[in-house]
This record gives C-alpha cells, sequence and structure tokens, in this order.
DNA sequence: TGGTGTATTTGATCTATATCAAGCAGACAG
DNA sequence: CTGTCTGCTTGATATAGATCAAATACACCA
C-alpha cells in the first residue's frame, strides 16, 4: 500500500480514500467511544464542519516533541504511538493509541512527546482552539474531555506500578490482557488479540530490552498460556493463569 | 501534638484549630494554586460552604482503594502520598500531594489508590456530588478541573520515563528536583528543599528499594551535589550538576 | 539522662535483567 | 527462485540494583 521510502511523511489525504467524510460524522465507526459521543445530530455536523482526516504510513509521525501544541485528533483506524527519548536516546513509550483513542488530552503550550504511527492509520484532524470554541458552546464537549482525562490519568497510574514493581513476566503478561481488555471494550475480536507493534516498541513501553520481551514471551509460550505469534496475533490459551501472573503471587 | 497511638486515627477536627474557617475560602493561603482559584467572591462563598476542613495525624489514612468514590480533597498543609499494591506488598507510591494540590481528580466508582498522609496534614474536604453541582453552576470550575487533569497526566508522564528508563542515580537526582521546582512554585522554599517524606516512601515511588536510595544520596552527598540531611531538608549545593545527572549522560 | 525501638547507612553477596553475540525465519526485490 | 535485509529468538556473560545482614544514628519515653 505505501512504500517503504515513505514511511516518515504523511500521505497527502487527497491519495487514499477516505473511511469517512468529515462533514459525516454521524457515520464514523469510533463516534460511541470518543469525544464527539453523546452529541446532538446537530452538534455532531458542528463538530464534523471542524475536522479533517489524516492518514499516516507505518512509521509516519504525527507530532513532535516541542512543536506548538495547535492539532489534536481522534484514532480512526490503526494504532500510534507516543514517546519520550533521554538525551542519550533511551526510549519511553507512554501510549499506544487505536481507534476511538483521543490524542491531545494533555494541554501544554508545547507538545510533550513524539506520535508516531505503528502501523498505517487514520486520524481525524481538528484545530486545538476550534476544539475549545466548540467545547464553550457545548458543555458536553468539556465535561467529556475531561472524563477521557480522567480515565487516561487512572490507566496510566496502573502503568507506574507496572514499571516500579513488576517484573518482566508480569509486565508482559499485564501488557497482553491491557490490549485484549481494550480490543473487548471497543467491540474488536480481544482472543486471539492483535499486537500491531514489533518487540521493540513492547520493550519500550514496558522498560524492558526486546530481548527480555522475546524471551518471556517464549517462556509463556512454553507454559502454554498463550499460543504462538501468528500475523501479530496471539491467541490467549490460559487467561486465568496469565491474570495470575500479571497480578503477582 | 498528636500521640503515636492516634496515628491511624483521623483527628476530630474540633480538637485542633482550624487554619481557616470553611466559610473564609477567601483568606485560603492555598486558593491561587487550586480548583477554586479564579473564582469570584460570591462563587468563592457558594464554594466553600460545601467544604470542610478535616486533619490527619502522620500515618492517618485519608481514602481506601476500593471504597466507593465519594470525597474530593485539597490539600492545605501537610503532605500526603497515594499508592497502590501488589498482592505481595509489593508497594508503589503513585504522588505525593502538597498544599495546594487536588486529590480526586480522577472519577471513577471506586476510589482507586489507597492515600495517607505523610506528615501531619490538613485537608479540605468536599462530597464530589457537590463539586459536580457546582461545577455545573460555574463553568470556570469545571475548566479548572480539566486543567489540572491535563497537569497531573503530563507529570505522570515523566513518571513513566523515569520508572521505565532511568538508573537509580538519574531518578533521586530527578526526584531531588522535582520537589525543589514544586515548592518553588508553591512560593515555598525551594532550596535548601524540604523532603517530609521517609527513604521507604522514596524508595516507594522511585522503584527501587530504600538501600539504593540511602546509598545515593549518599554518593550525592559525596561528590558535594547536595548537603546532609538536617531535619528532612536537603541543601543543593550544585544544580547544574543534579540537572545534568537528573537528565541522563 | 539513659534505654529502647525505629530509621538510616554501610557492607557482602546474589540475581534478574541488560548487554553482547550468533543464528534463524519471514518479507521482499530482483 | 534466490539472496539480502530486518526483526525475532536464543545463548553466554556482565552488572546494576536487590537481598541479606550488621552497625550506627536518632527520636521518644520513662
Amino acid at each position: 500500500m505505501t512504500s517503504k521510502a515513505n514511511t516518515t511523511l504523511i500521505c497527502p489525504p487527497q491519495v487514499l480514500a477516505f473511511e469517512k467524510p468529515a462533514s459525516r460524522c454521524d457515520l464514523c465507526s469510533v463516534l460511541n467511544y470518543t469525544v464527539c459521543g453523546g452529541l446532538s445530530a446537530e452538534e455532531l455536523t458542528q463538530f464534523g464542519a471542524a475536522t479533517k482526516p489524516v492518514y499516516l504510513a507505518e512509521g509516519g509521525r504525527l507530532l513532535y516533541e516541542g512543536d506548538i501544541d495547535r492539532l489534536v485528533f481522534t484514532v480512526t483506524s490503526g494504532c500510534l504511538k507516543s514517546y519520550k527519548q533521554l538525551a542519550d536516546g533511551r526510549r519511553q513509550i507512554t501510549g499506544f493509541y487505536f481507534p476511538g483513542d483521543f490524542i491531545g488530552l494533555v494541554q501544554s503550550d508545547k507538545y510533550l512527546a513524539d506520535v508516531e504511527a505503528v502501523t498505517d492509520s487514520g486520524v481525524c484532524q481538528m484545530q486545538r482552539s476550534d476544539l475549545n470554541i466548540l467545547s464553550k458552546d457545548i458543555p458536553n464537549i468539556e465535561h467529556r474531555l475531561y472524563d477521557l482525562t480522567s480515565d487516561a490519568l487512572a490507566k496510566l497510574q496502573g502503568q507506574i506500578i507496572l514499571l516500579g514493581r513488576k517484573n518482566a513476566k508480569e509486565r508482559v503478561a499485564t501488557f497482553i490482557l491491557m490490549l485484549s481488555k481494550r480490543a473487548f471494550e471497543r467491540g474488536v475480536v480481544s482472543n486471539p488479540v492483535n499486537l500491531p507493534m514489533n518487540r521493540e516498541d513492547i520493550a519500550d513501553f514496558l522498560g524492558v530490552t526486546t530481548e527480555t520481551v522475546s524471551r518471556t514471551f517464549s517462556a509463556l509460550r512454553k507454559l502454554n498460556i498463550i499460543g504462538p505469534d501468528v500475523d501479530r496475533t496471539v491467541k490467549i490459551i490460559d487467561r486465568k493463569e496469565l491474570e495470575r501472573i500479571a497480578e503477582g503471587p
């Protein structure tokens, strides 16, 4: 679909067919999961007028840390990741974003993380200034934004205990279950669970190395808790045991 | 001030003098830093009517994980900590709270963490239901809550890279600077910086052991980057170097 | 003021995971 | 179909920080 040479470029919207035109938010597949859920037909039209679909090839950058914070997004397809880096290149992925997820909950003068496409992805783009105007007109939007931010905060607190106190096996088990649960909540197949990111991304999310991730997957496979990796998809064979491992002894 | 036998009990408000009566929010020392900042005199009175001051002795519990989420708080004095635990007792402190900080940004049916006083502390308590009602009446409040939650999210993302990718020395250096900066922002003495929590709390916040925290403080002292610990207070001698260490090589 | 319990520091050893190094397998171009 | 590239897995070794253990410092009580 996209040539390798293109991977760092945003594909111009016109070269790809849209899943949904900006003017038809009411047909959006992620409507119920995102910030515009619960708006009236009229409000939705108003909202849609301010949006613009953007498509990114795998590896394409959506945002750069340090850039002026002007745009916000809702993921419509694919998968993206946000990350921070230390001076010497050590990298920490702060989140993965799937269809329905909002990118831009943190308001700041500059973006605080890089965001890049894990797979070919589509996002619904909006100016933050437009969102702020709409928030004033439609109190429901600000309310919904607050709810989403509160949820994100709760999830990140879970990530804190994972990174601070769990061992490698517990981290990987938690990760697989996390993606499975998220898929379930969004009405996507949750077992076998799709892990669209590579081992390095998983490692940088879990605060370990790729080798450790690989060894841990192998160990869980040997214990017959998960099945083999087929097309970035893993079958959870013994969910109970995986949950037991994820929560510690 | 408070006997050791009392440490797990909330002191009945009437036994201690209030710094500020609930009815006089306009005199509150943390007003400008918290959710009620920027309200009109009338709004502030309305807000204050719903609040009640509560005092906690060192070690006293403010909230229990799993309890119904009914109350929210603003810290007025002292220091508190929130934490989560794994089944086997491993503990991760998810945050420290100082005067002006809001406790309860995450909205959930149940509390997601325990909160306990690090030192004798005062908080301004309010029913979440009252806060929600006030939010509707005073749009400024919801807006402010969203801003605070967004800030908390940004800070927690910093904590994520600390826990995922920094080594012990970088973690401790980051921690000292973090508390110093926070003190500065709140108009409190930032050097020497007050670290009211014990080594175990620092360890459980930084995802290491108390021994490692202690050794790292000793190493920084030996390098003459910080001064000796006097009364839970540490002098930052070479801030530039501490910052260099905190951000990695 | 001396005694006792607790927090902190320091030391010795162990271990989970990082690091370094090869081999292997699927994807893709020619 | 074959070679090359890249990501994944597996193996050998090193190490930061954990764990276990003891000494010191400190706070509080009697």
